[in-house]
DNA sequence: TTCTATTCTTGACTTAAGTCAAGGTGGATT
DNA sequence: AATCCACCTTGACTTAAGTCAAGAATAGAA
């Protein structure tokens, strides 16, 4: 991996990749093939741990295929997904920034390709280009957002919401229809872990709303039936 | 405020403040004077609202003097607390970064000074000095740690656990001794709100420490007796 | 296809924490 | 010193969600 001819070889296959990150958007086509140059591809098979909490890193990681998941784990095993991210996004970017160790736990769901980027290059490319600091830093605040969504879900919504409010948000993608189908990416049981909860109380809640005629549900895949009324539950409001 | 004799005028006094926030360290001379002339001093009193969720932000916030908390409110007026942020803190950096609207609330705990910056004042200062940057990812990625904490205290402890650990959290600064007194500078209801509980459990799991005498309670004193059990209650042992 | 192993569902029960209501406490203000 | 008001505490009760255990469904592997 470190042969800069084993990385060249790949360089303009990258960069087609790199120029899809948002990453990296905005960078001129010098720049991107700069970074192309210095990230290292890994591949991860479906379950297997890519970074465990308390593990020193010298980088952080970008998503090119599959689905990558960030939790923490209590101490009797219960487990809480931080984040899960699609190809484009990018993980364990607090630990380009900071010194110390991971604070969290990121696996592959799926069979997974990643980008990895050693901090200190990084670090380089930022001293060399203001753009991909602001980037970096429009990256990070956008996942500030999110966290604190995930913090406003825990402490101020029962599952009924968190659950309607992320459905809704995956449906946010499929226009204005009022009946949208949504096809879970993840096991029940991951989808539990990301509300904040255990599989047995959120398949209580998806009958709840089943016998309400407010969804749908076969397998993994959820149709929104009545979406006023979902948006309702996902404010707050009781099934 | 946008008269810069104004600011000039104070310029020499905020240079000395602005040399102590993390967030400017490492900056020459030169830079923090820059600096020193770009900030807005405004000042607020005790309870006054300082950021309203959903007002669009032309700046971020530095903290000089006092108190700020950062919250979020739920539909039925239940408050939790996402950070408090301390004279040489930052908020609202999420707002100088990404287009729209605050994600949550911040008003002044006791009487506070804050210097204002205009995030096209910081993108400058970014695009010449990359130290600048550096530190706002630093800071940036500090706060996403917090934020992770938080999530792993409400996700995954209970309220006993999310107190030990806060109270040790505040501790951290006194050393190794193993009996510490604590002085909080916020409300009990304020705490309760910070843990992500209310303020009749707070009461009810202080009285639980009390009485197996881990911890000793004088209105806003509190006296870690036993630190050892105190770590344990923390790391999620049963009261 | 059959077998196996997860994952998912359902029921009965427990429990931590919230709600509601009443009373106590202490600091600030006049 | 008396009054006020927000803060805090305590008790009785409710409730959402977790635990435990058993069985059903589904997807992968052989």
């Amino acid at each position: 991996m470190k042969n800069p001819d084993y990385r060249n070889q790949y360089s303009k296959e990258y960069e087609q990749v790199i120029r899809q990150v948002p990453l990296f958007s905005g960078l001129s086509p010098l720049d991107l093939e700069r970074v192309s140059r210095l990230v290292i591809r890994r591949k991860f098979r479906k379950g297997q741990l890519i970074i465990s909490e308390g593990q020193e890193l010298e980088g952080f990681y970008i998503v090119i295929s599959g689905q990558v998941k960030v939790y923490k784990l209590s101490s009797d095993g219960k487990q809480q997904i931080l984040h899960l991210v699609a190809p484009g996004g990018t993980f364990a970017e607090v630990a380009a920034f900071t010194k110390g160790f991971s604070p969290a736990n990121a696996s592959a769901i799926t069979d997974s390709e990643v980008f990895f980027l050693f901090k200190n290059d990084l670090i380089k490319l930022i001293r060399d280009n203001p753009q991909i600091s602001l980037n970096m830093l429009a990256s990070m605040a956008q996942y500030l957002r999110h966290l604190v969504a995930v913090i406003e879900e825990l402490a101020l919504k029962d599952v009924p919401a968190r659950l309607a409010k992320y459905l809704m948000d995956l449906a946010a993608g499929q226009g204005e229809r009022s009946v949208i189908e949504i096809k879970l990416v993840i096991t029940k049981k991951e989808l539990a872990a990301r509300l904040g909860t255990i599989s047995e109380t959120l398949s209580r809640t998806l009958n709840k709303l089943k016998s309400k005629k407010v969804i749908k549900v076969a397998g993994n895949r959820i149709t929104i039936l009545n979406k006023a009324r979902f948006e309702e539950i996902a404010a707050g409001a009781k099934i």
